[in-house]
DNA sequence: CGCAACGTTTAGAAACTCCTGAACGTTGGG
DNA sequence: CCCAACGTTCAGGAGTTTCTAAACGTTGCG
């Protein structure tokens, strides 16, 4: 049978796990962790007080890490009947979103080449170009058909 | 007509938007500019002293990022007869070295969903995770595909 | 061989990001 | 309305990253 701490630790190491991801993704640390905590959360969510008592960081680093995430549309604030604080729970179908956000860099990238290409004089630095341009075309057009498939898949 | 002065102003704007790139990418800021002025370069390739001209920074600098681009094989040596200086190169085909490291990160995530999904108790919580753990499997396998496409593209 | 030209290493400083405590503003119950 | 409970803002500071100068090591020409 498992100890309430052995219990305590693995949640722990999942939530860190959890968390890198996040970070991976390029969100702060502690925002990441504030997500990972919302994610492992017993029920739908979590109130201030409890994420503060959970992470053992300060209500400002909880105010400052929702805006990110409520800004970004990948948490919601909601109101609990009888409580007075705030609770926020993780919205669906956010992980889509965080990829295809990933992706739309990519066309970014085209177009930087693209226009390098047209400036640049030397025939060495535009061939190097035209790699990264032709690359990057390659990968918009298959991130494209990639998200088409995922949206449909979703709307079943 | 030109002047010289907007030509400059124009290398400039272009090598930092290429820098921006490879800074999102995950590159120190330093790393991504070298890699970006061995794009431009007129020839095929710059020594250490043109890039501590090019960008004014320490040789040390150079010293430093260098180790991270040719230790990643972004980034190739070479000498040029008749002078004692390392000369640098970008190597070829990096681009889709590049996004593949990336697609790799997919499966871990993934990975790091079913465990955490094994472990939790929580219905709610389990839902979630399995939100994650399913978006992150489909984009494993398209990854995969896309992977694929491009490696047979470059062998012709 | 010896010297000069380079590259590398390392300790320290500068810059940046992110967290916190405290003050402030806001809101809702009584 | 007033007070208490919360959330937010902001100045300050801690931690981290990354750049540089200086000292050191290495290499190759003369």
């Amino acid at each position: 049978m498992e100890s309430a701490h052995e219990r305590e630790k693995r949640r722990t190491a999942m939530l860190d796990a959890l968390a890198r991801v996040l970070e991976q993704v390029g969100f702060p640390h502690t925002t990441a962790r504030i997500y990972a905590a919302l994610t492992l959360a017993e029920g739908e969510g979590l109130s201030t007080s409890e994420i503060v008592e959970e992470l053992g960081i300060s209500k400002a680093s909880v105010s400052n890490a929702m805006h990110l995430l409520v800004g970004t549309e990948l948490v919601q604030r909601y109101r609990v009947p009888g409580s007075r604080e705030t609770h926020y729970r993780m919205l669906k179908g956010v992980w889509g979103e965080i990829l295809g956000r990933k992706f739309a860099a990519t066309s970014y990238i085209r177009q930087v080449a693209e226009d390098a290409m047209e400036t640049v004089d030397s025939p060495a630095a535009r061939e190097r170009l035209r790699e990264m341009h032709d690359v990057y075309s390659f990968f918009e057009r298959e991130f494209e058909d990639v998200m088409k498939r995922f949206n449909e898949r979703n709307e079943r």
